[in-house]
DNA sequence: CTAGGGTTAG
């Protein structure tokens, strides 16, 4: 036996030697040669073989070496020497492997035309990609297929589905394949044009076709309609589906998540444990269910659920304890996220970033720069990730220079180059601790094109610091590049109000209605004994609602006796004072708050979850009941936690 | 050659 490392082709051929590679099914082609004594005289120059083994091995190099020796290739050789450059990610190599295929005749072999797109894709090269399918005559359904799969990933979805077009009209008809690349290519796009009227008319095919029946292309139209927004058209599929697998129900959970129905998410996932046999949650389901636990704050559910995932023996998948860490910290429980991380055996960069981003959200500014640099410290590199999250640590904390400091080591250290994501933090760094003008600059002198994130962030500074100019400015800008994007109409709007430009408000609001939009309706969520309820705000039709009242009107009272009186900026209607007192002491937080103090006992914390920013009136009346009744509350708003404490506030009044 | 998931932001 001879290990096969030690010679090049070269000496190999002054022996006399073949390659045995027994063709039994059963058995891998054994990887190494032996002499051939039986015939000495006759050399078997079967170099394929050779090649197959090397690029088994991993030996590409010598593998091409061999290549240049061999007169006749197979298919299947070359199949295995584009299938090596994939692995070995090596462009040049490929390209070498492409040249030889040409010059041995099989460019026009559609198996291998469509290996190569394959090759390509993966080498992030998808202009050569696309070259092999327009120079290939003979295109097999394979052939489309990897090219469609090929610019989906590179996200180029409008392509795809010109080629889709271009495919049905000369009559290649699609396999169970196509449409699930073309599915994917609607929301593979780079430009912002929505193509669900064009995901709709591929559904209507699959559906002519008789392809709904497949459970692999179900789940990607629940996916799509997932990603488009439409939960009822991505819940109908689901519940016409003939089959439903795990990945079914991960991706209906999925979508319920991603769209803000974290309660559905929960309920379907309780259905899909008691309901099916076959269905067993896996990881990737429980990622979402945590999630939603997250989204709602419910810390009872969320301990249910990291039990469930012990018992399941999930707790050891790297992405279930990172959204657990995430889970813990989102409910308010930003020690029991630690726990989980230090005992983590593994870590990876979304593991340090899910801590990170946890002390962040509770305004532990100091602490997340510490891990973060804890996390450089231990080999593990920064990811673009792991910027947003220090970056929006130092906003939340008032940190300034070190946001600064953050941002520039950016590209001088680690050779991240900011994106809009970066500059919208660092919009909000200073936009916050007002220095409203610096931040206009920072947009002003980026390298690449503001998005709407950037304009977004400027324009809640201009909220905070209520700078109508530079807000009519910004909101100029975000009405042009996301017209349909209620939040901006409403944060302008709150502007005029707070400078009292009644005339302006009311614009605004035309605008707002005039696009068909409204105002998001502040709601607050709370969790009593492992049950969530749920406040909108001037809930007339809540069934406590009259207790609520009666008590939040006693403490009013009580508070305005020393001192306190109501602010009323985020009422967006020119009303007396009056009425807007009443409109500001329904909101959902108080009522959310007081159903807390009613259905809890004495020491316990009271944990309350609000979909928008914390309004100020809100903020002092329960800095001022955390004090009145000695009680611990936590709030986390849309951004981040707000701690109440003896009529302190963890944030510093600074959110 | 097919489907679902982790970390961010206002």
């Amino acid at each position: 036996m001879w290990a096969l490392q030690f010679h090049t082709p070269h000496t190999l051929r002054s022996l006399s030697y073949s390659v045995c590679t027994p063709r039994t099914s059963s058995k891998p082609p054994i990887c190494s040669l032996t002499l051939n004594p039986s015939n000495p005289t006759k050399p078997e120059t079967n170099y394929n073989h050779l090649i197959q083994s090397l690029c088994k091995q991993g030996s590409l190099k010598q593998a091409l070496e061999v290549l240049s020796h061999e007169p006749n290739p197979t298919q299947q050789t070359y199949e295995l020497l584009i299938l090596s450059c994939s692995r070995q990610s090596s462009l040049s190599d490929g390209l070498d492997v492409h040249r030889h295929l040409v010059d041995a005749g099989f460019d026009q072999d559609p198996f291998l035309a469509t290996k190569l797109i394959n090759m390509y894709s993966e080498l992030d090269a998808i202009d050569n990609a696309r070259k092999v399918f327009d120079e290939t005559r003979k295109r097999t359904i394979y052939v489309w297929n990897a090219l469609f799969r090929a610019l989906t990933l590179a996200g180029h979805g409008q392509e795809v589905l010109d080629l889709y077009r271009r495919m049905n009209q000369i009559g290649i008809p699609s396999d169970r394949f196509t449409y699930t690349y073309v599915l994917k290519a609607c929301v593979a796009s780079e430009s912002l044009i929505s193509l669900l009227h064009t995901g709709k008319e591929i559904h209507a095919h699959i559906l002519r076709h008789g392809y709904d029946s497949l459970v692999h292309i179900t789940t990607t139209l629940v996916d799509m309609y997932a990603r488009f927004g439409c939960v009822s058209y991505a819940s109908y599929v689901f519940n016409e589906m003939p089959v439903r697998n795990v990945v079914s129900w991960s991706a209906m959970i999925a979508c319920y998540v991603k769209n803000g129905r974290a309660f559905e998410a929960l309920e379907l996932f309780r259905e899909m444990i008691l309901e099916t046999q076959d269905s067993i949650p896996n990881s990737v389901t429980m990622v979402s269910v945590l999630q939603a636990c997250a989204a709602l704050a419910a810390l009872e559910q969320g301990k249910l659920i990291h039990g469930y995932i012990l018992r399941r023996g999930l707790d050891s998948i790297l992405p279930v304890i990172s959204a657990l860490v995430t889970m813990y910290a989102r409910c308010g429980k930003l020690e029991l996220g630690q726990q989980v991380f230090d005992q983590m055996e593994k870590r990876d960069v979304v593991s340090w970033n899910s801590l990170i981003s946890s002390y962040g959200i509770h305004g532990c500014g100091k602490r997340a720069i510490k891990i973060f640099e804890e996390m450089i410290y231990h080999g593990v590199s920064p990811s673009h990730v792991s910027f947003v999250s220090v970056l929006g640590a130092c906003s939340h904390a008032g940190l300034v220079e070190e946001g600064k400091m953050v941002f520039e080591s950016m590209v001088k250290q680690h050779r991240i180059y900011p994106s809009v994501e970066h500059y919208a933090c660092m919009v909000d760094i200073l936009g916050r601790a007002n220095q409203l003008d610096a931040a206009a600059k920072i947009i002003e002198e980026m390298r690449i094109e503001p998005g709407p994130e950037v304009w977004g962030s400027l324009l809640g500074s201009c909220r905070i610091h209520c700078n109508v100019e530079l807000a009519e400015r910004a909101s100029r800008r975000l009405f042009e590049l996301e017209p349909m994007n209620a939040g901006n109409y409403v944060l302008l709007a709150d502007i005029y109000a707070e400078a009292s430009m009644w005339d302006e408000v009311k614009r605004v609001k035309k605008l707002l209605e005039a696009r068909g939009l409204q105002k998001i309706p502040g709601r607050s969520w709370i969790e009593v004994k492992r049950h969530v309820y749920t406040f909108a705000s001037v809930d007339e039709t809540n069934p406590h609602i009259e207790q609520l009242h009666a008590l939040l009107v006693k403490l009013s009272t009580e508070m305005k006796e020393q001192g306190y009186v109501p602010q009323t900026k985020a009422v967006l209607y020119d009303l007396d004072v009056e009425e807007k007192e009443r409109i500001v002491l329904g909101h959902s937080e108080k009522l959310a708050v007081a159903f807390g103090l009613i259905n809890t006992s004495k020491g316990e914390t009271i944990r309350i979850t609000k979909n928008l920013r914390l309004c100020e009136d809100c903020h002092s009346v329960t800095k001022f009941i955390s004090k009145f009744t000695d009680r611990e509350i936590l709030v986390r708003d849309v951004n981040r936690f707000h701690h109440f404490k003896d009529g302190i506030c963890s944030c510093g009044d600074y959110w």
